[in-house]
DNA sequence: CGAATGAACAATCAATAAATTATTCACTAC
DNA sequence: GTAGTGAATAATTTATTGATTGTTCATTCG
């Protein structure tokens, strides 16, 4: 079936080229059957429904959104609470930058989610994983110490939830949640790890992170301001 | 002006029956002037428009739920960290049950922050104060260690944002909230208490809570369960 | 003069009609 | 049989209109 395999992804490209330009639902079926040379009918042999097809977008963004945090783990050799601290970071800045390159990114997950909550819950999930990996390794090596690494997990997730995508939060810039991100590892890394001889577990430093890619804004790529300021 | 006080007490009052009851956009200005017996050009006299009533019944709420939060710290002697835990918490169960039992009460708090933004900021400022004080309290009895106060406090209470208004989030249950926040609290507290001759900083108990008054349904209050469950 | 009115006007909302769009399916081409 | 079509239909969206509502202000009342 590598036949309709190729058809199905021209229908995906031209859907991600009108989702992100246009919107999801100022596009219509017949624009990408027009697109791909095919006729509205055809689109139905691939995709049960127009949301179909926006699911399976937002499916492989989101996939390949943890695998932009999940570079940071096979990077060099580095400790423990470096890469628990570069993924969330990584985490903060990703989708502070999706949001604000790619804002029909947003609107195409929420409609998804809308009608997929399951979506969302999977996820979460698959991002978890990550943060638990990390967990059970600074475990194993002993950097850590926690006595319920699931839990730990989870607790960890949820404390850092303002910081995935911050903007639905709050207008904070980006310079300033990174600097209360900060505190919140700190804090975080204090109850992670075991106090060596008095000495306190020092402060969270700012990951300086030009090892993550930043995003490229589809169309007009001229404003790389980080800082929002929606209303007065 | 103690004539024109009342008056403009009797409006609130009024506006807030109808806002808990038929929800603020569905409340004209003509009904509220009926329950007042005064014209509705009247009320124009007392409140600068429609929204302005709003904001003062949303101001109210703000500052009596901070009440209720506050009413924790001046009970009984007890420890920094069960002040703490004991605010944390009644911040999750205040805003769970409120959401629950009166979802108008979230409306019309999203109708005001929608055009005075600068609510919402100054509400979480002085839910942030009560924080801030606990922290104090435990730093100068030596029960905490934290060496930059104000810095910790906005950590800990973005680090808690999931457990407020927590249904905007996800579709846990209550008691699955609880459950989790004493995980992320077990963190936390073992990162801003010192370590005891090795002895580790014990796990957060979810707090009974018995000493913090439900709220009340507005009408039928038949449904006391705490499951919430939105969809499939 | 302060307190209150209610008709007048502008802004918003609700209901309906018109147009567009998603989806299906009997059918053709290869 | 597989790939594809495009007209027919159901579902949504958009435009239009009339009704309702928020707000103002010249005026009345006490």
């Amino acid at each position: 079936m590598s036949e309709s395999d190729t058809t199905r992804e021209k229908i995906i490209v031209a859907a991600r080229e009108r989702f992100s330009h246009y919107g999801y639902p100022k596009t219509t079926i017949a624009e990408l059957a027009e697109d791909c040379a095919m006729s509205p009918g055809n689109i139905y042999r691939f995709f049960k429904g127009k949301i179909d097809i926006a699911v399976e977008i937002a499916r492989r963004e989101a996939l390949s959104a943890v695998e932009v945090i999940e570079a940071v783990l096979d990077c060099p050799v580095r400790s423990s609470r470096q890469r628990l601290e570069e993924v969330v970071f990584a985490d903060l800045r990703y989708t502070f930058h999706l949001l604000e390159n790619q804002p029909k990114t947003l609107e195409l997950a929420q409609i998804v989610v809308s009608d997929r909550p399951q979506f969302q819950i999977e996820s979460l999930r698959r991002e978890r994983r990550v943060f638990q990996r990390i967990l059970h390794e600074g475990q194993a090596s002993g950097e850590f110490m926690v006595d319920n690494v699931p839990a730990t997990t989870i607790a960890l997730h949820a404390a850092t939830t303002k910081y995935r995508y911050a903007q639905l939060f709050t207008n904070q810039t980006l310079a300033e949640l990174e600097r209360e991100l900060a505190h919140v590892m700190t804090v975080i890394m204090r109850g992670l790890m075991p106090t060596v001889e008095g000495h306190a577990v020092p402060e969270t430093q700012i990951p300086s992170g030009t090892n993550i890619a930043p995003i490229a804004a589809t169309s007009d790529a001229s404003d790389t301001s980080t800082t929002s300021g929606k209303s007065a």
